[in-house]
DNA sequence: CTGAAACTTAAGTCGCTACTTGACTTTGTT
DNA sequence: AACAAAGTCAAGTAGCGACTTAAGTTTCAG
Protein backbone atom coordinates (compact mmCIF):
# COMPACT_ATOMS: atom_id res chain seq x y z
CA UNK A 1 0.00 0.00 0.00
CA UNK A 2 2.75 2.49 0.61
CA UNK A 3 4.13 0.47 -2.58
CA UNK A 4 1.31 2.89 -4.24
CA UNK A 5 3.27 5.97 -3.02
CA UNK A 6 6.58 5.04 -3.40
CA UNK A 7 6.27 5.84 -7.16
CA UNK A 8 6.88 9.76 -8.08
CA UNK A 9 4.75 9.44 -11.11
CA UNK A 10 1.73 7.90 -8.98
CA UNK A 11 2.67 10.58 -6.31
CA UNK A 12 2.14 13.32 -9.38
CA UNK A 13 -1.67 11.79 -10.35
CA UNK A 14 -2.19 12.14 -6.42
CA UNK A 15 -1.06 15.81 -6.54
CA UNK A 16 -3.52 15.95 -9.40
CA UNK A 17 -6.33 14.91 -8.37
CA UNK A 18 -6.55 16.97 -5.32
CA UNK A 19 -6.88 19.99 -7.31
CA UNK A 20 -10.05 18.23 -8.96
CA UNK A 21 -10.95 15.25 -11.77
CA UNK A 22 -8.94 14.32 -14.47
CA UNK A 23 -9.59 12.10 -17.46
CA UNK A 24 -6.70 9.36 -18.07
CA UNK A 25 -5.64 11.43 -21.30
CA UNK A 26 -5.46 14.22 -19.08
CA UNK A 27 -3.10 12.34 -16.78
CA UNK A 28 -1.07 10.98 -19.52
CA UNK A 29 -0.06 14.22 -20.86
CA UNK A 30 0.65 15.66 -17.87
CA UNK A 31 2.71 12.56 -16.74
CA UNK A 32 4.48 12.49 -20.63
CA UNK A 33 3.83 8.83 -20.29
CA UNK A 34 1.81 6.21 -22.79
CA UNK A 35 -1.72 6.25 -22.00
CA UNK A 36 -0.89 2.45 -21.39
CA UNK A 37 1.39 2.84 -18.61
CA UNK A 38 -0.92 5.37 -17.01
CA UNK A 39 -3.82 3.43 -16.84
CA UNK A 40 -1.28 0.70 -15.11
CA UNK A 41 -0.57 3.43 -12.49
CA UNK A 42 -4.72 3.93 -12.26
CA UNK A 43 -4.94 -0.02 -11.10
CA UNK A 44 -1.90 0.16 -8.86
CA UNK A 45 -3.51 2.67 -7.37
CA UNK A 46 -7.66 1.77 -7.22
CA UNK A 47 -5.81 -1.19 -5.82
CA UNK A 48 -4.74 0.55 -2.67
CA UNK A 49 -7.88 2.68 -2.57
CA UNK A 50 -5.91 5.86 -2.88
CA UNK A 51 -8.06 6.45 -6.19
CA UNK A 52 -11.06 5.94 -7.50
CA UNK A 53 -12.40 5.74 -11.22
CA UNK A 54 -15.89 5.83 -13.05
CA UNK A 55 -16.25 5.45 -16.79
CA UNK A 56 -19.23 7.27 -18.68
CA UNK A 57 -19.36 6.88 -22.43
CA UNK A 58 -15.34 6.18 -24.03
CA UNK A 59 -14.12 8.51 -21.23
CA UNK A 60 -12.93 7.39 -17.77
CA UNK A 61 -12.48 10.25 -15.14
CA UNK A 62 -10.59 9.44 -12.25
CA UNK A 63 -10.91 11.39 -8.57
CA UNK A 64 -9.18 11.15 -4.97
CA UNK A 65 -10.56 8.10 -2.72
CA UNK A 66 -9.45 9.50 1.05
CA UNK A 67 -9.68 5.82 2.11
CA UNK A 68 -5.62 4.79 0.98
CA UNK A 69 -4.98 8.50 2.07
CA UNK A 70 -6.52 7.90 6.22
CA UNK A 71 -5.06 4.05 6.12
CA UNK A 72 -1.47 5.44 5.39
CA UNK A 73 -1.94 8.63 7.72
CA UNK A 74 -3.19 6.04 10.50
CA UNK A 75 -0.49 3.66 9.99
CA UNK A 76 2.36 6.29 10.68
CA UNK A 77 0.50 8.22 13.32
CA UNK A 78 0.30 4.89 15.10
CA UNK A 79 4.17 4.21 14.64
CA UNK A 80 4.98 7.94 15.39
CA UNK A 81 2.50 7.89 18.97
CA UNK A 82 4.30 4.22 19.99
CA UNK A 83 7.74 5.95 19.85
CA UNK A 84 6.43 8.99 21.55
CA UNK A 85 4.53 6.88 24.60
CA UNK A 86 8.04 4.92 24.54
CA UNK A 87 10.14 8.11 25.13
CA UNK A 88 7.63 8.92 27.90
CA UNK A 89 7.95 5.72 29.79
CA UNK A 90 11.39 5.92 29.20
CA UNK A 91 11.77 9.32 31.20
CA UNK A 92 9.63 8.11 33.67
CA UNK A 93 11.95 5.56 34.54
CA UNK A 94 14.67 7.73 34.58
CA UNK A 95 13.12 10.27 36.82
CA UNK A 96 12.47 7.21 39.54
CA UNK A 97 16.14 6.70 39.25
CA UNK A 98 17.25 10.20 40.02
CA UNK A 99 14.74 9.97 42.91
CA UNK A 100 15.73 6.72 43.87
CA UNK A 101 19.23 6.57 43.13
CA UNK A 102 19.36 3.25 45.32
CA UNK A 103 19.20 -0.13 43.26
CA UNK B 1 11.46 8.68 0.75
CA UNK B 2 7.81 6.65 0.60
CA UNK B 3 10.54 4.14 -1.17
CA UNK B 4 12.23 3.37 1.97
CA UNK B 5 8.44 2.37 3.73
CA UNK B 6 7.58 0.57 0.29
CA UNK B 7 9.18 -2.61 1.67
CA UNK B 8 7.61 -4.97 3.94
CA UNK B 9 11.08 -5.44 5.71
CA UNK B 10 12.00 -2.38 6.42
CA UNK B 11 8.33 -1.40 7.95
CA UNK B 12 9.42 -4.12 9.94
CA UNK B 13 12.28 -2.89 11.27
CA UNK B 14 10.23 0.49 11.91
CA UNK B 15 7.81 -1.28 14.33
CA UNK B 16 10.28 -3.34 15.95
CA UNK B 17 12.25 -0.20 16.90
CA UNK B 18 9.11 1.51 17.98
CA UNK B 19 9.59 -0.94 20.79
CA UNK B 20 12.78 0.16 21.42
CA UNK B 21 16.17 0.20 20.19
CA UNK B 22 17.68 -3.00 18.50
CA UNK B 23 21.12 -4.31 17.24
CA UNK B 24 21.18 -5.42 13.37
CA UNK B 25 22.31 -9.03 14.36
CA UNK B 26 18.59 -8.87 16.27
CA UNK B 27 16.68 -7.12 13.63
CA UNK B 28 18.32 -9.63 10.98
CA UNK B 29 16.96 -12.86 13.22
CA UNK B 30 13.77 -11.01 13.67
CA UNK B 31 13.21 -10.55 9.54
CA UNK B 32 14.82 -14.30 8.83
CA UNK B 33 17.56 -12.92 6.65
CA UNK B 34 20.97 -12.28 6.13
CA UNK B 35 22.75 -9.48 8.15
CA UNK B 36 24.19 -7.99 5.35
CA UNK B 37 20.54 -7.86 3.62
CA UNK B 38 19.49 -6.35 6.91
CA UNK B 39 22.82 -3.14 6.89
CA UNK B 40 21.50 -2.30 3.49
CA UNK B 41 17.56 -1.90 4.57
CA UNK B 42 19.50 0.06 7.25
CA UNK B 43 21.14 2.25 4.91
CA UNK B 44 18.24 3.02 3.26
CA UNK B 45 15.99 3.80 6.14
CA UNK B 46 18.93 6.35 7.46
CA UNK B 47 18.66 7.70 4.60
CA UNK B 48 15.51 8.79 4.71
CA UNK B 49 16.18 9.98 8.30
CA UNK B 50 13.84 7.27 9.32
CA UNK B 51 16.01 5.33 11.53
CA UNK B 52 19.49 6.61 13.39
CA UNK B 53 22.08 4.44 14.60
CA UNK B 54 25.23 4.75 16.70
CA UNK B 55 28.02 2.14 16.72
CA UNK B 56 30.08 1.57 20.36
CA UNK B 57 32.84 -1.12 20.14
CA UNK B 58 31.54 -3.83 17.50
CA UNK B 59 27.44 -3.55 18.04
CA UNK B 60 25.37 -1.52 16.18
CA UNK B 61 22.27 -0.17 18.01
CA UNK B 62 19.30 1.24 16.06
CA UNK B 63 16.85 3.55 17.05
CA UNK B 64 13.51 5.33 15.08
CA UNK B 65 14.68 8.96 14.21
CA UNK B 66 11.11 10.96 13.93
CA UNK B 67 12.08 13.31 11.76
CA UNK B 68 10.81 11.05 8.66
CA UNK B 69 7.97 9.78 9.96
CA UNK B 70 6.93 13.35 10.37
CA UNK B 71 7.56 14.56 6.67
CA UNK B 72 5.77 11.10 5.46
CA UNK B 73 2.84 12.69 7.64
CA UNK B 74 3.65 16.14 6.43
CA UNK B 75 2.97 14.68 3.34
CA UNK B 76 -0.05 12.91 3.36
CA UNK B 77 -2.08 15.67 5.48
CA UNK B 78 -0.90 18.38 2.81
CA UNK B 79 -2.54 16.18 0.34
CA UNK B 80 -6.00 15.29 2.20
CA UNK B 81 -6.74 18.70 3.23
CA UNK B 82 -6.02 20.03 -0.17
CA UNK B 83 -8.69 17.33 -1.65
CA UNK B 84 -10.95 18.58 1.53
CA UNK B 85 -10.85 22.40 0.91
CA UNK B 86 -11.86 21.24 -2.57
CA UNK B 87 -14.57 19.90 -1.67
CA UNK B 88 -15.81 22.38 0.07
CA UNK B 89 -15.28 24.71 -2.31
CA UNK B 90 -16.70 22.64 -4.68
CA UNK B 91 -20.09 21.99 -2.11
CA UNK B 92 -19.76 26.70 -2.06
CA UNK B 93 -20.20 26.51 -5.71
CA UNK B 94 -23.11 24.17 -5.72
CA UNK B 95 -25.03 25.79 -3.14
CA UNK B 96 -24.94 28.97 -4.93
CA UNK B 97 -26.31 27.14 -7.95
CA UNK B 98 -28.91 25.98 -6.06
CA UNK B 99 -29.48 29.50 -4.67
CA UNK B 100 -29.33 31.43 -8.14
CA UNK B 101 -30.17 28.28 -11.10
CA UNK B 102 -30.79 31.13 -13.62
CA UNK B 103 -27.27 30.63 -15.94
C1' DC C 1 -21.74 2.91 -42.10
C1' DT C 2 -16.93 4.82 -41.68
C1' DG C 3 -13.72 6.51 -39.06
C1' DA C 4 -11.61 8.69 -35.23
C1' DA C 5 -11.15 9.13 -30.16
C1' DA C 6 -10.52 7.05 -25.60
C1' DC C 7 -9.40 3.46 -23.45
C1' DT C 8 -8.01 -1.61 -22.62
C1' DT C 9 -5.14 -5.69 -22.86
C1' DA C 10 -1.08 -8.51 -23.90
C1' DA C 11 3.60 -9.18 -24.63
C1' DG C 12 8.25 -7.79 -24.46
C1' DT C 13 12.31 -4.99 -22.80
C1' DC C 14 15.28 -2.95 -19.50
C1' DG C 15 16.77 -1.24 -15.23
C1' DC C 16 16.41 -1.42 -10.42
C1' DT C 17 16.27 -3.80 -6.01
C1' DA C 18 16.37 -7.30 -2.47
C1' DC C 19 18.92 -10.94 -1.42
C1' DT C 20 22.88 -14.08 -1.11
C1' DT C 21 27.70 -15.54 -0.67
C1' DG C 22 32.32 -14.83 0.49
C1' DA C 23 36.23 -12.07 1.84
C1' DC C 24 37.59 -8.61 5.07
C1' DT C 25 37.95 -5.35 9.41
C1' DT C 26 37.31 -4.43 14.02
C1' DT C 27 36.42 -5.66 18.79
C1' DG C 28 36.03 -8.62 22.58
C1' DT C 29 37.25 -13.08 25.22
C1' DT C 30 40.14 -16.74 26.93
C1' DA D 1 48.39 -14.67 20.79
C1' DA D 2 44.34 -17.06 19.02
C1' DC D 3 39.75 -17.47 18.26
C1' DA D 4 34.99 -15.92 17.98
C1' DA D 5 31.47 -12.33 17.41
C1' DA D 6 29.52 -8.27 15.07
C1' DG D 7 29.48 -5.86 11.36
C1' DT D 8 31.12 -4.02 6.60
C1' DC D 9 32.04 -4.31 1.64
C1' DA D 10 31.85 -6.10 -3.12
C1' DA D 11 30.11 -8.92 -6.60
C1' DG D 12 26.68 -11.63 -8.52
C1' DT D 13 21.86 -13.33 -9.28
C1' DA D 14 16.87 -13.64 -9.64
C1' DG D 15 12.68 -11.33 -9.86
C1' DC D 16 9.89 -7.47 -9.93
C1' DG D 17 8.14 -3.14 -11.88
C1' DA D 18 7.70 0.76 -15.11
C1' DC D 19 7.54 1.57 -19.66
C1' DT D 20 6.75 0.74 -24.57
C1' DT D 21 4.53 -1.00 -28.81
C1' DA D 22 0.88 -3.16 -31.05
C1' DA D 23 -3.52 -5.09 -31.50
C1' DG D 24 -8.12 -5.04 -29.85
C1' DT D 25 -12.92 -2.84 -27.96
C1' DT D 26 -16.27 0.50 -27.26
C1' DT D 27 -18.32 4.95 -28.09
C1' DC D 28 -19.32 8.97 -30.49
C1' DA D 29 -19.51 12.12 -34.87
C1' DG D 30 -20.60 12.85 -39.64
Amino acid sequence: MFHALADANRRAVIERLTRGPATVSELAAQLGVTVAATVQHLQVLQDSELVRSEKVGRVRTCQIDPAGLRNAEAWLRRQRTAWEHRLDRLGAVLDDQKKEPGS
